[in-house]
DNA sequence: CGATATAAGACTAAAAATATCTCATATATC
DNA sequence: GATATATGAGATATTTTTAGTCTTATATCG
């Protein structure tokens, strides 16, 4: 009932780019320094994120990552879903069959209701409106700067 | 994500204990084979169950379990979390000092609001309206029938 | 070409889930 | 009280999943 690593990771890894915005060019060194992932893991969950669409991968020197969407048409649910597969909170909520009594079972209704909320709020949430508040950097970052109070460019 | 086997087996033995109302006593045999769970795992999902004072345990020969609180006081939020402890859906949820951005991160604030709804959904859910539908019994149950579209007794 | 950076998947280690086993304890019945 | 029966509680074993690392290959820049 919880999400696990690679899930935290891959939002981490998203909610970085979309700081430098749709298509900018981050490498994995630094997105791995910045979110507190290590690097090797953060390698296998972006190939995730870009099978998905998510992301597109630059090979080779000054190599990494960027956006393929605009950071509102992402939601925390896409990332999610990307990495840790289909969120079932029941085995039978992703796969009736798994239990041959799902047709008739009022427990059953309540997975599949509590299922289908939290998917809508994961949803709801798109990485444009989660970093106008603040942000889940683990680390200041200076490309992005400016939100320190003053305005410094121009 | 997703419920542990313990606790599934937790919300079958309720469920089957609360077919036969609050008080009876219910061979842990009989729940085991009614509901397919092994019977030592349900000992230990037992034990649990009545650490947390939904169930009593009697011993002895012609022992078994019972609800101690009618079924519409118990709900499934309760009989989960006595088995799996408290649910949260990321590690940061139940542990905020697990990640020392949690003060500061709007993803943080989206897996608590889906935190609280996904346990006040379950905490909706009691097993007397459960069972009013119709049941999470695996194979039919003779003391409870009645329901099989004819009443036959008297 | 050579240096650099990621790709892709194999591999290992650690943790958690699942199930079983063993010995102890309680109760009914004789 | 003795015996049979049924569960208690924790230890143990097995399996599965998660987390992380490593190795070889490939792409790009200069
Ligand atoms: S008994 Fe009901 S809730 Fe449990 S696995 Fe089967 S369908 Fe799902
Ligand atoms: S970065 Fe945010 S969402 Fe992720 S663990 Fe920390 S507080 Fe929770």
């Amino acid at each position: 009932m919880r999400l696990t690593r690679a899930g935290e990771y891959g939002i981490r890894c998203v909610q970085h780019l979309a700081r430098h915005g749709k298509g900018a060019l981050v490498s994995r060194k630094e997105i791995a320094v910045r979110t507190d992932v290590p690097p090797h893991f953060l390698a296998k969950i972006a190939q995730q994120l870009a099978r998905a669409g998510i992301i597109e991968i630059q090979q080779g020197a000054n190599g990494g990552y960027r956006l393929l969407r605009d950071p509102s048409e992402i939601t925390l649910l896409a990332v999610i879903e990307a990495i840790i597969g289909g969120i079932s909170l029941n085995d039978c909520v992703g796969r009736p069959e798994s239990c041959h009594n799902s047709p008739l079972c009022t427990v059953h209704r309540v997975w599949n209701k509590a299922n289908r909320q939290l998917r809508a709020t994961l949803q709801e949430a798109d990485f444009a409106t989660l970093a106008k508040e603040d942000s889940c950097c683990l680390t200041p970052c200076p490309e992005t700067a400016g939100h320190n109070g003053s305005i410094e460019k121009k």
